[in-house]
Order: C-alpha cells, then sequence, then structure tokens
DNA sequence: TGCTAAATGTTATGCTATAACATATCAATC
DNA sequence: GATTGATATGTTATAGCATAACATTTAGCA
C-alpha cells in the first residue's frame, strides 16, 4: 500500500484516463470554497490529506495516510489521520471503503450523496458511481418495514478491466 | 454486545416477530443437510457458532461470539472464532456485516447469492434482503466498463421501526 | 483583552484479524 | 488394520484498524 505511483497524471479514474493533476487541482479547489460557503475550517492538515488522497486515486488506509503526513511532518499518531479523515468524509470530501478499512477521496464533492464503488481488489482502484440508493431494491424494503435509512454502503468487489485474468493484457504493470 | 437475551422465542426477524426457536432450528437443520450434501464438515464448533449467530438474529462482534464459545469450552483464542466464521461465510451460512465489523447468520441457506442488509444502528438487528446486485445501477456501471463483480457489499445503515425516535414507542425495550 | 470553541499534540489502550507452527482427527487406500 | 494425506483444532504471538482521554494551542468573537 506504502508503494511508489509514478504515474501522477494521466492515470485511471473510473477505469479511464484523465488529467490527474487538473482533476486533484479543480476539486480541491471545489473543497475550499465548499468549506467556506459552509464555514468549515479546510486546515493545512485537513487539506493536504485530501489532496493526497486525490493523487493515490484509489483505496488508502488511514495509516497509509499518517504515513506520508508524517514524513512531511504534519503529525506523527494516529488521531492525526482519523480526524482528518472523520473531517473529509463528514464534509463528503472523502469516503471510506468499508470493505477495505480504507479511504478515497471522493469525485463528487460537497453532495450528500449514496455512493457505490466498483474496487479492484487487485490494484485496489476504486471507481466511484451516484446511486439513488433509497430508490432500488433495498429503500423498497425499508419502506415496506418502516426503516429509516440513514447512510449506505454499496461496494462491489472484483477486477477491473485492467487486472483480469484471462484479457490480452494479463497482468497489466501500471495495475499492481 | 455482550448482553443478555431475555427473549429466546418470538424476538425480531426482518423487524417483525415469529417463531424463533422454530427459525433456528430449521436452518440448522437444512445447514446439516447442506453440509452431507456437499462433503463439507459441520463439526461441533461450527455447528454451535452457526446456532449462536442464529439464536442472537442480530450482528455480532467475532470476539463476542468467541466469547460464547469461550464459556462453553469450545475454545478461547481468535482463531477459534475466525475460523468458524470463515467456515461459514463460506458455506454462505452466515454473513459479515461490513458497516459493524460484525456477523450474522443467514436466512437464506446456501444460496450463492447477494445479500443486502437493513442494519439498526440501535439495536443492532438486521434484516435480510436478497438483491440481484448484477442487475441494478451496480450491475450496469461494471458492465460498462469492463469490471467483474466477484461479491458485494450492500448495506443500509439506520433505525428500525421499533428504534425510532419520534415514533409513539420510543425506545422499546426489546429493541436495545 | 479575555472568553469560548475548535483544532491539534500526545499517550495509552482497545478492538479486529491473521500468521505461523504444533497437534489431533478423519477418511481413503493399500 | 496400518499408512498416508488432507483437514480441523490448539496455541502463541503479532499485525492492522480505531478511539478514549487529557493537555495544549489556535482562531474567532464579545
Amino acid at each position: 500500500m506504502t508503494d511508489k505511483n509514478p504515474a501522477r497524471d494521466m492515470s485511471t479514474l473510473g477505469f479511464h484516463a484523465h488529467d490527474h493533476t487538473h482533476c486533484v487541482n479543480s476539486t480541491l479547489a471545489r473543497a475550499e470554497r465548499y468549506c467556506v460557503e459552509n464555514k468549515l475550517k479546510f486546515t493545512p492538515i485537513r487539506r493536504r490529506a485530501l489532496e493526497i488522497l486525490l493523487e493515490e486515486h484509489r483505496a488508502l488506509g488511514a495509516y497509509d495516510l499518517l504515513a506520508v503526513l508524517a514524513r512531511e511532518g504534519l503529525g506523527t499518531a494516529p488521531p492525526v489521520a482519523y480526524r482528518a479523515l472523520d473531517f473529509l468524509t463528514s464534509a463528503g470530501f472523502a469516503h471510506k471503503i468499508e470493505g477495505l478499512n480504507a479511504y478515497i477521496g471522493c469525485a463528487h464533492l460537497g453532495a450528500d450523496h449514496a455512493p457505490a464503488f466498483l474496487i479492484c481488489t487487485a490494484c485496489k482502484s476504486v471507481a466511484e458511481a451516484e446511486t439513488d440508493a433509497t430508490q432500488g431494491r433495498l429503500g423498497d424494503v425499508a419502506r415496506a418495514t418502516g426503516f429509516t435509512i440513514s447512510h449506505t454502503v454499496i461496494e462491489a468487489l472484483g477486477l477491473c478491466p485492467k487486472c483480469q485474468p484471462d484479457d490480452n493484457n494479463a497482468a497489466d504493470p501500471s495495475c499492481a
């Protein structure tokens, strides 16, 4: 998990190439604006934590995040990472991937949304999709039984296109 | 979590009353049959572990399960519980609730299914529903991007009918 | 300035899960 | 019935994830 990621630009997002530097910067800018509008404090630790998650663009453990922050002198003890992650997830800037006990920067800032994730168990890359969770079958059952949904966890674990074993491009090096 | 559960019969399943003793026994019997048919070893530890999960009928931590097994002389070290849970989840007799790091007995034995859960964060009772996960929005996105789903986690956290704060029956004692 | 609330620093600890290796059990085959 | 191989269990130790609790600092505001 704490490995090098040579491709800082044009790496995978939602399993297809994109201008990654731009997406990180614009998302950070939007987060900044959102915090001003909502009187949230986007402190250096919180900002850098989000930046790290966005740069990696895959699920990162709290201790992986902490290791990076520690290297940069932003804090060494676990609560540093967990507080930053609490802030980011509360604000909707990041999500926890329950199936991996890991965290990922959010592609659709600010909205109070019900994200769904496709998680590659080989390369740990994550694609985020929006769902209307309260609409699907789960919502039907909830309404029928009188259950009030406050939060949903919707995750699919499997293999992304680049990590398919039977594929032509078996074991893509950029995906390991 | 390690609390007493006085109501062994007629407690909540899917948030409505049912003959709980019967559901435990019949599920155990079906598990037994399934193991014979599939040449799986339904050892005393595994059987009792499933029985405990079915009796509780709510999410139980691995160490909670271990505590019960330990009291009965069936093992004291964590691997005892985790091995039993591995067996039960592999066989489809139990599921892990990722959002709680806890486990629950399965209501629909044996089938290779994609369960969805409604989880009450107040009383930890869990209702299991079946979904065709590969059919919903997640399946659409997966097919569109060439992602191969091997396992899905679909959970809704919230309050069950009995634990609604605004309700007439605030804080039902059977649900705490 | 002084007050208050929020953020950060720090230590310690608890919960969740597995690695690794020894021993025992069971079933199939010779 | 003995051998063998696979599976299950016993046991110790440790790794990985997360938070409690309290001290200190910082930022915003009366």
